[in-house]
DNA sequence: GCCGTTTTCGGCCCGACTGTTTTCAGTCG
């Protein structure tokens, strides 16, 4: 119900700014951004409390509000009809081409009709859109490629799918003559789980070299805009990819401003100027005069805030947080001294158990737990009874080998278990008792209603012996959505229960997502960061889950492989 | 249309780049 209304508040914005209608285009737009990301259904919230409890939500007001009633009453929205036809077009579809905004949409639709992508095509090939009022050749062109790209364009892509590239790109221009430093910024500092494009900021007192060098890297397929101290261009990959350089003296104001997200910018530059200050990209200035610029600590303190970590600038109480100086100790990256969900070479894992472990040992962590799948999920060969066991004596052989080295580390015995249909287990209770640590998960019967879905997870947390319930939702970012479950039944369940809630942070999963991670910690619930390796090298995701567990707020304390291994195991043994 | 430790009325972020213009609107982030 939230994405559906979003969609129409997205649309109502959309058609509003074409009528250059003043300042409701973006309350429209800021309801669109609050709804497709709230975790309270609007229509609960409504059946609970009724117009006033939509009210709470940040951004909605009476109107608004009541235009979730109407939809949630009649399934549709009057206005959003009216509107829609003054301007009946494709606008996701139109709006994906890159330099087509509201304004230039409506002319196409006045002047030639055009409604879709479809007639977009058919009017280029008629050489009608060059002839326009307000456009030109130029203008031609540019949709021409903005087509071209539309269908080729990737989607947002996972967070640790695309910092190689990102990070290659950031090393080259790090070489040029000249250039003193070169960050990333945007969703990729924030630790977003997927992004849509490569925000870079470098500083250089000579702009034109370090601009030049961007524009023609080989992974360039296309230049889409060109400054001195901004250019855009568009990657082979069918990703974007933005650089801005400034003079070396702005550092903190321009990593400030380029990192955003969007919403966070607009309510800093909002507070800088309720009290007599001008916030750009340049610098914090009163009048003419600048009060700070060199890095993000000095804006934000000048704007009496504590400084805000890049992870958890969203808009979402950060701001009114740091006011009141009760921002939390997020965890800090390397904080993690574990990792509890590993897949071995015993089912679908590349590698033994020695060498997973070596791998952790090279990272610094003090224990793994080996999760391989058991007998339900077939595909993998998973572990039976009997082979969990043998897989025990195998761990106790290494790990009194470690032992007798004086090496710090220790692999402990747990499985990836099967939540079967009905809510029980693969694996019987006589072993369960035997692992040190029992996690289990979803991996059949995804399209269960949600009602059902909830029972089945429920009735796995409720089983005494079970610790983590590792990957919740089950989705797969860009391949397999979430399965249909009730998130607050979950959480409060696990809290009762004393089960931990995985953030799987295998780049694709990030499961659970940050919304869901804040909602679970604020419960009381704790979490397990895992990388669900079935490799080595898949060890090294742990960083993008704390990136991800800061944006939801956590706290070291809140994850229970911070802790050193007797703590971790003495918790799971209490249940 | 939303919002409030200046305000329940009167505000609403800021700047770069492009293209079609003869000074600026549209788009983007």
């Amino acid at each position: 119900m939230n994405q559906e209304i979003a969609k129409i508040f997205r649309e109502m914005a959309f058609i509003l700014e074409a009528q250059n209608v003043a300042f409701k285009p973006r309350a429209y737009e800021r309801s669109f951004e609050v709804l497709e990301t709230l975790t309270d259904d609007v229509e609960d919230l409504y059946r609970k409390g009724g117009l006033k409890s939509l009210q709470q939500i940040p951004s909605i007001g009476k109107a608004l509000a009541e235009h979730i009633e109407e939809y949630i009453k009649t399934k549709k929205i009057k206005e959003y009809q009216t509107l829609k036809k003054q301007l009946p077009v494709d606008i996701s579809g139109l709006s994906a081409i890159e330099g087509l905004g509201p304004k230039k949409i409506q002319e196409l639709y006045l002047k030639l009709k055009i409604k879709n992508v479809a007639d977009l095509e058919e009017a280029i090939s008629l050489g009608k859109i060059a002839k326009l009022e307000n456009f030109g050749k130029k203008s031609e062109e540019n949709i021409t490629r903005g087509l071209s790209f539309a269908k080729t364009a990737t989607t947002r892509i996972p967070l640790g799918y695309i910092l190689p590239l990102a990070q290659s790109i950031v090393d080259k221009l790090k070489k040029v003559p000249g250039v003193k430093k070169v960050v990333l910024a945007g969703s990729i500092r924030r630790y977003q789980e997927t992004i849509g494009d490569i925000d870079i900021l470098a500083l250089s007192d000579n702009t034109q070299k370090i601009m030049d060098v961007f524009v023609n890297l080989p992974e360039v397929d296309k230049i889409l805009g060109q400054g001195l101290t901004k250019s855009t261009v568009h990657l082979k990959t069918g990703m974007d990819a933005d650089l801005r350089v400034v003079a070396p003296e702005v550092f903190g104001a321009a990593l400030q401003y380029f990192t955003g997200d969007k919403n966070h910018n607009v309510k800093v530059r909002e507070i800088a100027i309720s009290k007599g200050y001008k916030l750009s990209e340049y610098g914090l200035f009163k009048k003419e005069k600048i009060i700070a610029c060199k890095t993000e600590e000095e804006i934000y303190n000048k704007l009496g805030m504590d400084y805000i970590p890049p992870e958890i600038r969203t808009d979402s109480g950060e701001i009114e947080a740091a006011i009141k100086h009760k921002l939390p100790k997020l965890i800090s990256y390397g904080s993690l001294k574990g990792d509890l969900q590993t897949t071995t070479n015993w089912t679908d894992g590349e590698t033994p158990i020695k060498e997973m472990a070596e791998a952790a040992i090279k990272l610094g962590l003090e224990y793994i737990a080996v999760t391989d799948h058991t007998q339900a999920l077939t595909i993998t060969h998973g572990l039976n009874e009997k082979m969990l066991m043998r897989q025990a004596k195998e761990i106790d052989k290494i790990n009194l080998q470690y032992q007798k080295e004086g090496k710090n580390f220790r692999i402990l015995k747990s499985a990836e278990i099967n939540i079967n249909k009905d809510g029980t287990l693969d694996i019987n209770d006589e072993t369960l008792k035997k692992l040190e640590i029992v996690s289990v998960a979803v991996h059949s019967s995804f399209r269960m209603s949600k009602e059902d879905m909830t029972k089945r997870i429920l009735c796995a947390i409720e089983n005494p012996y079970v610790n983590i319930l590792f990957h919740p939702t089950g989705r797969l970012i860009n391949k397999r959505e979430a399965y249909e479950v009730d998130m607050d039944a979950i959480i409060l369940a696990a809290k009762k229960n004393n089960v931990v809630l995985e953030l799987d942070c295998f780049p694709d999963r990030m499961d659970l997502k940050d919304v869901y991670v804040r909602k679970a910690v604020e419960a009381g619930v704790k979490i397990a960061i895992d990388t669900d390796s079935h490799s080595p090298e898949h060890l090294k995701f742990l960083e993008f889950g704390i990136g991800t567990a800061r944006r939801a707020w956590v706290t070291k304390n809140d994850v229970i492989n911070t802790w050193p291994v007797e703590k971790l195991l003495k918790w799971c043994s209490k249940k």
